[in-house]
DNA sequence: ACCTATTTTTAGATTTGTCTAAATTTAAAT
DNA sequence: ATTTAAATTTAGACAAATCTAAAAATAGGT
């Protein structure tokens, strides 16, 4: 495997999709930043070696192999990043980038390795799941705050947005996972928010609010 | 850099040479396990950036900036190797294949945090010395065990060999790196070694000895 | 100083992953 | 059922790093 081919699948698989509905030449391209020729290349690749299912002009979707594959690297990234925060100090916004190098080292002593320095985490530092060897993940029962009524309570979870000028701003105004949130007021004109957060209030944006995921309960 | 860039830098690096003695397009053909006529090329290269004195038919020598380049990736190496054995667990003979690929992740902070969380070490599970930031690194009186005298004594501190069998035949003989050793006999005919170490007593052939390096004391 | 063996370089080809521009297919609208 | 717009693929080219085979330069021996 190579680095590139890495790239595609999990990039194919975060794109969702299925066999009913294929991932489209142009949204692979768009996420890998390169051309929707380029795309068409490399899916011919990736069909030959079994990875994904491929037939002109009708999309790609990730073959069982593929899909293994894909989860395999996302574990990667995603236990890379946890060990940043945990054990390099380094802040949720600073993980993506060097995570993204490191999830194509090739040793599966080295990641198990790893895991159990971190006592086998769950979720990475965003919130999201992260893959155990044999590929399964836990799906928490999760909901954007934007779509909580109002009233509602939540225990921050996970964000939809990881990019490091959104976590910036959520370190900048102490919103954190684990905290819990209860929204007090919606403003109907702009749809910001008014909520409660470990013992202090402040007001949302609706972009912030769509963009935060709390654990749905009671 | 690219990592073929970095692997040659590195290989020129402890090929050794100067500018007075540069190294051949055949010993790093050799190295690099290519065909000379691909150094050749790299040669070129690598002289446009600046990193080494290239000379047609007269060899290569690292310039300042590629000797400071070289430097870095050793370091980045050699730290890495001591965070495999001290944090994950592994053995002396495992670490090198994973360095290799873990000495070109790009991350000042990365390998910062790292040499931070080893508490700065000096020298890696070799015995090699891991340089500094900037580039120094200590150098050890040492010499290698079949050159010591007979009734000579010495801790052993390094490896000239660092080939997973030769690590591991240590391993299975339980001479490690920071055991005392005592030259008690040279047996002329194949000049193996009988020695004292660590409470009990040992023969070993001259490749053995040629190969463990003990520090020069009394 | 010359010849020869070795080393090194050049020239041209190959592979991987990408690109542009042109051609083709699909899907949507009338 | 056509037409048209959008998406996708093909064809041909390029850069990086490598290779093989042939040419050129060096160094050693006499």
């Amino acid at each position: 495997m190579t680095r590139s081919e890495e790239n595609y699948l999990k990039i194919i698989f975060h794109l969702g999709g299925s066999d009913s509905i294929p991932i489209t030449t142009n949204a692979i391209a768009e996420q890998m930043e390169t051309k929707p020729s380029s795309v068409t290349d490399m899916a011919k690749k990736l069909a030959e070696k079994g990875l994904v299912n491929y037939k002109r002009y009708q999309g790609v979707s990730l073959t069982d192999q593929g899909t293994k594959t894909a989860l395999s690297i996302i574990r990667k990234h995603r236990l890379w990043e946890v060990f940043l925060v945990k054990k390099l100090d380094f802040s949720w916004d600073e993980v993506h980038e060097v995570a993204e190098q490191l999830e194509h080292i090739k040793s599966e002593k080295l990641i198990d390795k790893i895991d159990e320095l971190l006592e086998f985490p769950k979720f990475d530092p965003h919130g999201d799941p992260i893959p155990s060897k044999d590929g399964k993940f836990m799906v928490r029962d999760k909901q954007l705050l934007s779509e909580m009524p109002i009233g509602g309570k939540g225990v921050c979870v996970g964000v939809k947005d990881s990019s490091a000028p959104f976590l910036k701003f959520l370190d900048k105004n102490k919103i954190a996972l684990g905290h819990t949130i209860q929204i007090l007021e919606k403003e109907d004109f702009d749809q910001s928010l008014h909520i409660a957060m470990e013992g202090r209030e402040l007001r949302i944006s609706h972009q912030i609010a769509s963009n935060l995921y709390v654990k749905k309960n009671e």
